[in-house]
DNA sequence: GTGGTATCTTGATATGGATCAAACAGGCGA
DNA sequence: TCGCCTGTTTGATCCATATCAAGATACCAC
């Protein structure tokens, strides 16, 4: 079966109220990309985000090379984006939790530039590119929000880019911890406690690390009161110690 | 003086020519913002794009933390963008030519992010971005190609990540030399012989390297029979065994 | 030109994180 | 419940790049 016969047939298994995505009524709006419009402006950004999908945990949202006509937000689970390499090397270059956007990279060249796999079995929502641009430019609120969003993404990745080019594997990690710990509670979520939804190997490949260098920081963080990890269970136990392994860096 | 002072003072020394920016004329047109518009809507374009600024090398054009309004299209010279940590430690975190655009992280937060700084005498061409937003809502090409050049932002960021997070100290620096390169042939310049704008720091910086690693690396390329470099002047010699430090990695 | 400073090269040594290795834990299908 | 498979932890060792150091070279102001 190919692969967009497959995922069409997923989409059936949805229930008409699942269907029917609505900003409106999303409790993600303010985070997301209708954060900022009017009830009205919601209801015209309602008529274009019209599709849903399920994206089983493990399943690509999109990959490289695919054909770009739709960003996604995220309204439940979790993914990461990848990039590969022509040699085979990959790198996390992301992970997305509810609210946010996924596909911005297929933009500029009309593919997509790398992976999204969730990570969770999740539901995005699906936003047509072309109607969007079209939307963009009746709802100025909209425009303006959709370029707030990319412009984000590029901070966001020289963020990652400050972690990879000049942070120590300690710092990369206790940074990291603290960015999830951030977005969850921006989220409603514990921020002190809470399950990663990926694997060691896949925070070292976001971070430029080996999975083990992870695992280490995470011992280390245990033994110094910074932190309980039980497999995949964080907890925060002192956030502003935490917080020192990057911010009191001597160089 | 104060810093806006100075650099109205410094605008005053441009001649009315120089002043008079035009898109419609410039030699860039086909790869900065207005590639793909009609001649009709360049002279659209040419209404909003009203001020030409000197940056002489060493200045900023803008600095993190500064107010954002406005993007800058290089005209002439050679930019670098820096991230400052709070502890003092930063990193470069791009380098931008002719017909590049600069400023666009500014737009997500209203602030910038990051520095960007003249490493040579520059001009660049100031497009307000309250008044971009507005002609690109009128102005269907603009505003795809204005989305067009923030996706490759982002893209162009994740490779970087990927030369951070997985490539050796060598393949980094080779990427680096073809990229350059490859934009600079782009441009109509030689893709064999060129001058680095940038100092071997400000490229260890940018490929999360001591300037000395750099230093050796293109003592190593020219060893192995890849470049000649003398000082900032680089030739390639065998471009395809350049590729090859990277291309043929063994994981 | 001359002196001073910034930049670059090269060598010697140190070290953070990678690699290799082994044992352990947990989840899941049979 | 058992057994396998994936993921994790921890230890021992190695190596790529950082760090430290000393000259060499180029460039700029005077």
């Amino acid at each position: 079966m190919p692969r967009a016969e497959f995922l069409r047939q997923q989409s059936l298994h949805l229930s008409l109220a699942e269907l029917k995505a609505a900003c409106a009524n999303c409790n993600l709006r303010e985070i997301c990309l209708p954060a900022g419009l009017t009830t009205q402006e919601l209801d015209q950004l309602d008529t274009l985000v019209n599709i849903r999908r399920k994206v089983k945990r493990g399943e690509a949202l999109y990959r490289a090379g695919e054909t770009f006509d739709a960003i996604f937000a995220v309204r439940s689970g979790f993914f990461k984006s990848r990039v590969t390499y022509e040699d085979g090397r990959d790198q996390v270059t992301g992970f997305f939790m509810g609210g946010e956007i996924l596909g911005m990279d297929g933009i500029g060249h009309g593919t997509h530039n790398c992976d999204a796999v969730a990570l969770e079995d999740s539901v995005v929502c699906s936003i047509p590119y072309e109607k969007l641009e079209e939307l963009s430019r009746e709802v100025t609120a909209l425009q303006r929000h959709f370029h707030k969003m990319m412009s984000r993404e590029i901070v966001r990745e020289s963020g990652v880019m400050m972690l990879l080019g000049v942070m120590r594997a300690e710092e990369r990690i206790a940074a990291f911890l603290l960015n999830l710990s951030q977005r969850l509670a921006a989220r409603g979520y514990s921020p002190l406690e809470f399950n990663l939804r990926m694997t060691r190997e896949e925070i070292g490949s976001y971070l430029g690390l080996k999975l083990e260098t992870v695992s280490r920081a995470f011992s280390r963080f245990h033994a110094d009161g910074l932190i309980e990890v039980q497999q995949k269970l964080v907890r925060i136990v002192d956030i502003e110690g935490l917080k020192n392994v990057y911010a009191h860096h001597v160089s």
